[in-house]
Parts: C-alpha cells; sequence; structure tokens
DNA sequence: AGCACGCCGACT
DNA sequence: GTCGGCGTGCTC
C-alpha cells in the first residue's frame, strides 16, 4: 500500500502518516486535506513510499487539492529551517501556505448595459447606476459601479438579476504587470556597476552565490542591485527576484524605485496586506508569473519555483530576527534559501552586522564595496559632546552646544533631525513620596509614560493604563513624577526654544503605518518640517536634502545593559542617523551627547572609523568565543507558577549530555523573569563554529519529559537577551 | 494547536 | 447526586 508522510501545522517534530488512496496520484510537495481526529487540516506531502500492508491503522488523505505542488526546493529549504532552528517541520511547511486561508479576490467583470432593456420599476437609484455605466468605465466590480452611482451594491446586482445589465468575468491575465528591465536605465558609477555586473552574473550562473553588498549611506547600493535584477531578467525572463526589507515603512520607498525603473510595481508582501490580496501574490508566485517580489521577513517562505537571486537589505537589522512563535534569523534564513535554490543572494548594509563580515573576511561570502558617495554630499562631520563640560539644565537634555548648532542651522533655513531611540514622554515613572516605580502587573518592565495619549505604557506587552493620581504603593496624591527623557518630552523642550520652528514627531506612535511614515518623509523632503524629533523610525533609508544637523539626544543609550550586540548595535544606529546629515550638496555635521565621550564605540563613529571599530569588536568576540567566533543557543522555559519552571530548569540542569567544546550555563532567572504574569527561567549554551549544536540540544532534549504545565522555547542564535 | 478525558468543588 | 474547573495527553 502506498504512505504518504504529510507535515502538518502542529507543534509535533514528525509528519504524520496517510494511506494515499489507489485512485490519487501523489507526489512529494503536493497540498493536501487530511483527518486530524475529529478536524481536517491542510498539509504538504513530505514522502510517498510504498510498505507492506500494516496493522498500523492509518487514516486516508481526504483530497489533494487543486493547486500547484510546493516546488522542490521550497520544500527542501523548509524543512531544513525546521532541523535547523529545532521547530516543528509542520509549522514552518504552514508559513508558506497561509496565504491559502483566503480566496483571491474576485476578478472585475465587464458590465453591458443590454440595448433596448430597461427595468421594470426605474427607481432613482437605478438610474443612477444606468447612468454611471454609459459614463464610466465598464470593467469594474459591482461595488465599485454601485459607489460611482453613490448606491450600494445592491441595486447593481439587481439589474443584473433582471437583465437589464449583463456581468461578464472581465479577462484579465495577469493581475501584476511584468517588469521590463530595460524601462528606465540609470547612469551607475563603476563601484556600482562592478557589483551589479558580478550579482547579475551570478544570479544568471544558476550556482549558489553569497555577496555582502557594503556601501556607506548614500553610496547607491539600491540602484547597484536593482540593476543586477535588471541584468537577471534581461538573460533569463522567467527568473524571479526577492528583495526582503526590515519594515514596511522602507517598502514604500523601495517599491516606488522598483516602479519606476521597471515600469512595473513589483508584488508587495507583508502583514499589512489583506488576505485576498495575499492570496493573489501568492498564486502569481508558485505560478512563476511575478517576478519581483519586495516583501518583509515571512516572503522567505514563498514558494518560488524559479528563484534566482534574494536581496537582504539593511542586512544588519535587528528585525530581520523573529523572535515570538518560530525563532528564526530572516538573513540567515535567506542564505541558506538561496543554497537550496541554487541562487544569488545579496546581504546589502552600510554598517553589515560582525557575522556577515566575519564570512566575507573567510571567504565564504564575496565582498563587494561601494565607495563614492553620490553626487558631492560627503559624509558628516561627527563630534562628541562631552555632557560633564557641558550639561544640559536641569530637566532638560540638550546640551548647550546642541542647542547652539539648532539655532544657527534654524537660521539659515536648514533642518534638524534630534535622534532618540525612546519612545514616549518619559522611560520611567516615580513616586516622589515613596520612590515606587511604575511596573506592568504582570511583567518585569517599567511602564512608559506617554503624554499624546495620556497613558502608562508597556513597550514589551502593549499593556497600557491611565497615569493614575496617586501612588499605589504609598497612596500620595499627585506624587507621581517622569523621570527621564523620551522623544515626546525631547519635543516639549524643542517647542519652548524655538516657538517658531515647525517641530514633528516621528516614532512608531506617531506614524504607525507605511502610510503616514511617507506623508512624514514627503513633508520633510520638502522642507515642511524645521526640527524632526525622532527614533529609530527616521534612522535609516531617508533621503533629506536640506538636513545638515544631526544632534544624538543621548550616545551612551543602547551601550548600557551590555548584551552580546549592544556596541554593535550602538555603533549601527548612530552611523545610520548620522548618516543623514548632508546628503545633497550641504555639509552636514553631527553632535553626540555623552557621558563617556572615551567609550571606543564612540570614539570609533567620531572617527568616522567603521573598520577599526569592527576590528576591535570582532577582537573581543573571538576571544571570548562568542559569535561569529562561536555559538550560542538559548532555552527559555517558562509558566505560570514559578515552582513548576524552576523544577523543570533543575530537570534539565540535571541532564546534560558530555559534550566537547560546549558549555552550558544557567539556569537563571531570564533578564525579564516575569512576562504576561509567566515565570521565566534561561539556560544558554555556548558552542564553537564547528560543534554541532542543534545535535547537541536534540540528544540533550530526548532525556528529558517535561510537564505540560512548563513551555520551552529554544532560541538557536539568540539576539535578545529578554 | 484543538479537543477529549479525567478527577475535585458548588448547584438543581 | 450532577455541572464544570483546567491538568494531561493525543492526534497518523
Amino acid at each position: 500500500m502506498k504512505v504518504a508522510a504529510v507535515l502538518i501545522p502542529l507543534p509535533v517534530d514528525e509528519p504524520f502518516d496517510y494511506v494515499v488512496p489507489d485512485d490519487m496520484a501523489l507526489a512529494r510537495g503536493d497540498l493536501v486535506t487530511v483527518p486530524l481526529g475529529p478536524r481536517q487540516m491542510t498539509g504538504v506531502v513530505s514522502e510517498v513510499r510504498e510498505i507492506p500492508a500494516t496493522n498500523r491503522r492509518l487514516k486516508a488523505i481526504v483530497a489533494r487539492l487543486d493547486l500547484p505542488a510546493l516546488p522542490a526546493a521550497t520544500l527542501d529549504f523548509l524543512e531544513w529551517a525546521a532541523r535547523w532552528t529545532l521547530s516543528p517541520p509542520g509549522e514552518m511547511a504552514a508559513l508558506s501556505l497561509k496565504a491559502l486561508r483566503h480566496a483571491p479576490p474576485k476578478p472585475p467583470l465587464r458590465l453591458h448595459r443590454v440595448a433596448g432593456k430597461a427595468p421594470v420599476r426605474l427607481t432613482p437609484a437605478r438610474a443612477a447606476v444606468l447612468q454611471a455605466l454609459d459614463e464610466g468605465p465598464t470593467v469594474a466590480s459591482a461595488a465599485e459601479l454601485g459607489r460611482a452611482a453613490g448606491v450600494s451594491a445592491g441595486v447593481v446586482k439587481g439589474l443584473v438579476d433582471e437583465g437589464v445589465i449583463t456581468a461578464r468575468p472581465a479577462e484579465t491575465g495577469n493581475p501584476l504587470q511584468a517588469p521590463d528591465p530595460h524601462h528606465a536605465r540609470v547612469e551607475l558609477n563603476p563601484d556600482q556597476a562592478e557589483a551589479a555586473g558580478q550579482i547579475g552574473q551570478a544570479a544568471l550562473s544558476g550556482e549558489f552565490v553569497a555577496f555582502l553588498l557594503d556601501g556607506v549611506t548614500g553610496s547607491g547600493k539600491t540602484e547597484a542591485y536593482l540593476e543586477a535584477v535588471a541584468r537577471l531578467l534581461e538573460g533569463y525572463p522567467q527568473a524571479q527576484a526577492l528583495i526582503l526589507l526590515p519594515e514596511i515603512a522602507l517598502t514604500q520607498a523601495v517599491i516606488a524605485r522598483i516602479t519606476a525603473r521597471f515600469g512595473a510595481a513589483p508584488a508587495e508582501w507583508h502583514s499589512g496586506l489583506t488576505g485576498p490580496r495575499r492570496r493573489q501574490v501568492w498564486d502569481a508566485v508558485v505560478s512563476g508569473h511575478c517576478r519581483i517580489v519586495v516583501g518583509a521577513r515571512s516572503a522567505l517562505f514563498l514558494p518560488f519555483p524559479n528563484l534566482r537571486l534574494i536581496v537582504v537589505d539593511e542586512e544588519h537589522d535587528g528585525s530581520y530576527k523573529q523572535e515570538d512563535g518560530l525563532i528564526y534569523q530572516g538573513r540567515d534564513l535567506a542564505v541558506a534559501r538561496a543554497r537550496f535554490e541554487s541562487a544569488a543572494v545579496v546581504l546589502a548594509s552600510a554598517t553589515p552586522s560582525l557575522e556577515t563580515l566575519g564570512n566575507a573576511r573567510q571567504g565564504r561570502y564575496r565582498e563587494l564595496r561601494l565607495t563614492a558617495r553620490h553626487g558631492t554630499a560627503v559624509l558628516p562631520d561627527i563630534t562628541l559632546l562631552d555632557l560633564r563640560a557641558d550639561p544640559p539644565e536641569p530637566q532638560t537634555w540638550l546640551s548647550p552646544p546642541l542647542r547652539a548648532a539648532m539655532a544657527e542651522t534654524l537660521a539659515r533655513g536648514e533642518q534638524t533631525l534630534l535622534f532618540l531611540n525612546r519612545r514616549g514622554y518619559a522611560p520611567v515613572v516615580l513616586c516622589r513620596a515613596c520612590g515606587h516605580r511604575m511596573t506592568a502587573p504582570d511583567t518585569d518592565s517599567w511602564l512608559v509614560e506617554h503624554r499624546y495619549t495620556g497613558r502608562l505604557v508597556c513597550h514589551l506587552t502593549g499593556f497600557s493604563m491611565a497615569r493614575p493620581d496617586t501612588c499605589p504603593s504609598c497612596g500620595a496624591k499627585d506624587s507621581l513624577v517622569p523621570v527621564g527623557p523620551g522623544v515626546e518630552r525631547v519635543e516639549e523642550e524643542v517647542r519652548s526654544l524655538f516657538p517658531e520652528a515647525r517641530t514633528t514627531i516621528f516614532s512608531s506612535d506617531t506614524t504607525p503605518d507605511g502610510r503616514s511614515a511617507r506623508d512624514l518623509v514627503e513633508a520633510m523632503e520638502r522642507g515642511e518640517i524645521d526640527i524632526l524629533v525622532a527614533t529609530q523610525a527616521a534612522a535609516k533609508g531617508h533621503n533629506f536634502p536640506n538636513l545638515t544637523l544631526v544632534g544624538v539626544v543621548d550616545a551612551d543609550l543602547g551601550l548600557r545593559g551590555g548584551d552580546l550586540r549592544a556596541a554593535e548595535r550602538t555603533f549601527q544606529l548612530l552611523m545610520q542617523a548620522t548618516g543623514r546629515a548632508g546628503r545633497a550638496e550641504r555639509p552636514g555635521r553631527a553632535l553626540l551627547q555623552t557621558w563617556t565621550p572615551e567609550h571606543p564605540v564612540l570614539q570609533a563613529l567620531a572617527a568616522g572609523d567603521r573598520d577599526s571599530f569592527l576590528a576591535t569588536e570582532s577582537e573581543e568576540r573571538r576571544l571570548a568565543a562568542l559569535p561569529p567566533f562561536g555559538r550560542l543557543a538559548a532555552l527559555i522555559l517558562s509558566g505560570d507558577k514559578a515552582d513548576a519552571v524552576e523544577k523543570a530548569a533543575q530537570l534539565l540542569a540535571g541532564a546534560i549530555p558530555n559534550a566537547e567544546r560546549l558549555e552550558v550555563y544557567g539556569p537563571a532567572d531570564a533578564p525579564l523573569a516575569l512576562v504576561r504574569g509567566r515565570r521565566r527561567k534561561r539556560l544558554l549554551v555556548r558552542a564553537d563554529r564547528d560543534v554541532d549544536i542543534q545535535a547537541f540540544l536534540r540528544a540533550w532534549l530526548a532525556r528529558v519529559k517535561l510537564p505540560s504545565s512548563v513551555r520551552l522555547s529554544i532560541d538557536v542564535d539568540p539576539y535578545s537577551f529578554l
């Protein structure tokens, strides 16, 4: 008999076997409906094999879905990714199938008036519809025609039912326009042309090649990789390319540039899409019609049959790391996917991660450097402002030299960006009477005061509460005071210092979606804003020609707390933020306020010396045998009851297998020991680079049976140490 | 993940 | 004497 192993979205580590009905042709990658207890689920066939009739009673596959199978390389990749991240393979595979829950949008209708046929009752609404049809386009949905006539779709449907209007599905063909590689060629400088040539050729070769595309802000990385996409499509028109971006705010700008370059909009893929649109893009990708996809990290799981090029833009960006649910590093999976596809992959950044740089230096990635800055712009002059010498007045955050520089900039009619990577008004709220610090009721994190909403917010869980009048600890009235600055508080200070200036905040609270972010960016580009107070939402990707001063309010922020990548992240963020200044003809400068100007990260920034910073940081990691010179994995145990979590941690700690060149630390309280009412304990594994850390983890976990009241999540290559 | 089975408190 | 709490375990 024939049996199929089917991956279904369950937290189990193996596919389930089902009998293949005799009349069903089935192969690896096919999508099927299978019974699971009382339910039915959609799954992917991982394997079909012939076995002798067995006494194991297996259920049968219900149906093979009438959809293209997952391409072989896609499925190979998904199964590998599950093993790599120690995730259930069915759940990994399900990432590729999420769009199937929706039907694609209904095709528009071709609407015609039937000659000589009048409605039985000509109501005003019906007359409006007929008039709109006579005047307007004839290809539309019933709802669109109704909207044009100012009535509901029901009126249109009534007329169709009565035979006054005929409605046939319009032939739309490919809903996504085909990109034209010749549409709008751009002049490239020699560095860009060299990079585009190498990437394009690699993508055409059908072999796996990884590139680091390393170039300062404004050196034209986007043009270079778009030209590589153009060369690929010229040489191989059926090829598909995937461009990954760290966040939606950036996608609008890149999409506009792709549309301009290729004369057709690429397909977008991110969490903001509607279900039907997702399905439409999914269909177009799996059928091979869709050539260019621009998306967030989840686009990595789309079923491309012909993927030849993956670009990971801003590869150093922390948002490629997925932290909840399935835990993975999107940038690393992108490289793995390219390997399975025999495609080229480009990791692009002005401040590459140490991991990527290490891979380049070891010869695993080819290094392409863009050195020339666009136009006449130069990198800004970076100065450290020692707050010990020039402290701000009490309860203010801008030092006298920074204020003076802002005044000059304003007087010249140029723009200032004040950068502070802290949302809200104040990061901490204290009681003046008893010293109580406001925290979330079920989480070990401080509540951040937001004045715009008048609420205290937990940035970790989203919990919020109205600001109380009395201290919940001692009951004192009006004793709660905000401590420290967030962007809202800095904005308040700026408004009182420069009441005549046009001041705006840019943070995820004020611009929650791509559209509002784009509006704000455009207002900034048109010079309608004098002073922008921004979190990292504004740190990257935008070109503000009249911006000549960047003030970093707290350059020390992020260097505190000391996790593995603190220095690296701070360097990258500040480099991106200061890189905003002086992108057009005017020279820019950046002033960094700090209490520790001697810190190596800040010294490297002030010297504009990225390579020496990276060399120093890299050496420290090498000495400690930490990533990228060693490997890490975190095991987080969580549960409602502290004693159960503690016992499970002891159970795990007692079952550590022997291993060479590998150590286990902990168990210890996770840095945030209480999140959403759940206690958390953490164990950390460090291993040398060539140790198979996944095999070790599997062997370890096989030895213990954890109670179901405690949840274990495994993070191979943890980033956040929360 | 869902969903069922299974042992201990307050109700018709 | 039952209805229902969520702890434990299973789903091919």
